[in-house]
DNA sequence: ACCTGAACACCGTTCAAGT
DNA sequence: ACCTGAACACCGTTCAAGT
């Protein structure tokens, strides 16, 4: 699938990011302990030198997409001369997000896990301090990182079509027809007619991620501001 | 585990209702279909005359899920007068909180589903309606779902112990000790301390879950507020 | 209509053994 | 130090068969 390297010894770095990107190529789910190793052209019981289990392996996994993360945010602070707290998050988090977009197993797997990698803990250390810095009170900082819940890494809270980045609630829905739908969802579809009448090009006018995920953004950073005033 | 009712013939019903029940008893992954119809009496195979495979009953498990909300919400909706869209909204986001809270796996696994349950839409379609109705615009309506991610169906956004309702962070990092932690980690640090210095029952002033899950909700609701004016 | 036994492919994991 | 073969327990699923 991918081309292999053959003869170099395995390690556990080069275990993880085979997993990451059996992963990102095959779905989560093709995550397997076996399926692994025959990419890596191993037997499966050799990963288990460089890891204790599965769950490790997960662990390990989750620890890697996070790295890569907090390393393209990392990137950003060299140049980023001084802004305010409130473009700096912004950057931050979409930037996060054009990483997380690689990896679009990653929020639900991050989801399941019992331990959150000493990473995530760094970065929010750094969100509390910028929010400090701008005179934020502690009370109010920590009610933000709650708020903004798993945005800093670039996880939307979308609930539809969580799988894929582009797609969206008309592809469920058009399995019913669309008189159908109009009795059953008169303001959904009211909606959707409203939107893409007013799009410029009628394809792309509903539910742009990207669009979405900034207005979020932007919402929870204006009502913040305004608390703290 | 639970008492058995022995003898009655399956029925989806009866095979879902005792999937969610051992989900919610024994976690996610206790759910296979060997245990499930031991939990049943009867043996594996029996519950594929009711489901098609693991993924139709997976699927089934998330539609009782939100089947059991919408439910709660529409209670609300019997008694509740006029009231504006924001205290409508407000108590039913935390309505379906409440039914949430007993199914702690359910955010995980709706998001790894493909499919969305039917009832999702016309929850999703009711509010819709509730802002429309106020004088939102179709656009401004459609940001505010999208804002609202998984808000309406009471799922938290929260990272940190996403699995269990009421722990948080400290239980992670309390591994390290407290020195080591203030040399990394400063800014949570100095959040923790004035927290809790700040709280009534200092071992209860940290994290609540309630209090955050309503922070964010008013945080959206206040912002949407002011862009409809 | 509703349930089952035997069988298969695939999974995670242990353990003792190879180089 | 690093990898493997054989074996085990558990999983989802098919299929032909029972009542």
């Amino acid at each position: 699938m991918a081309a292999k390297a053959s003869r170099k010894p395995l390690s556990r770095q080069r275990v993880l990011a085979a997993a990451v990107g059996l992963a990102d190529a095959q779905g989560i789910q093709a995550l397997t302990m076996r399926r692994l190793a025959a990419e890596l052209d191993v037997e499966a019981m050799s990963l288990y030198y460089h890891l204790r289990d599965k769950e490790a392996l997960l662990d390990g996994v989750v620890e890697t997409v996070i790295a890569e993360i907090v390393a393209a945010v990392g990137r950003l602070e060299a140049n980023g001369g001084r802004t305010d707290w409130r473009t700096r998050l912004r950057q931050q988090f979409l930037t996060a997000r054009d990483v997380m977009l690689r990896h679009p197993w990653a929020p639900v797997l991050l989801g399941s896990r019992r331990t959150i990698p000493a990473d995530v803990y760094t970065y929010y250390d750094e969100i509390v301090g910028t929010l400090v810095a701008a005179g934020f009170s502690y009370h109010l900082a920590h009610r933000a990182l709650h708020a903004f819940g798993s945005l800093p890494l670039g996880f939307a809270q979308e609930l539809f079509s969580p799988a894929s980045a582009g797609g969206s609630m008309e592809d469920d829905a058009a399995e019913a027809d669309a008189a159908a739908m109009a009795e059953t969802l008169p303001h959904l579809t009211a909606m959707m007619a409203a939107e893409i009448h007013d799009a410029a090009d009628p394809t792309l006018g509903w539910c742009d991620g990207q669009v979405e995920f900034e207005f979020t953004l932007d919402l929870l950073l204006n009502g913040l501001e305004r608390l703290h005033g």
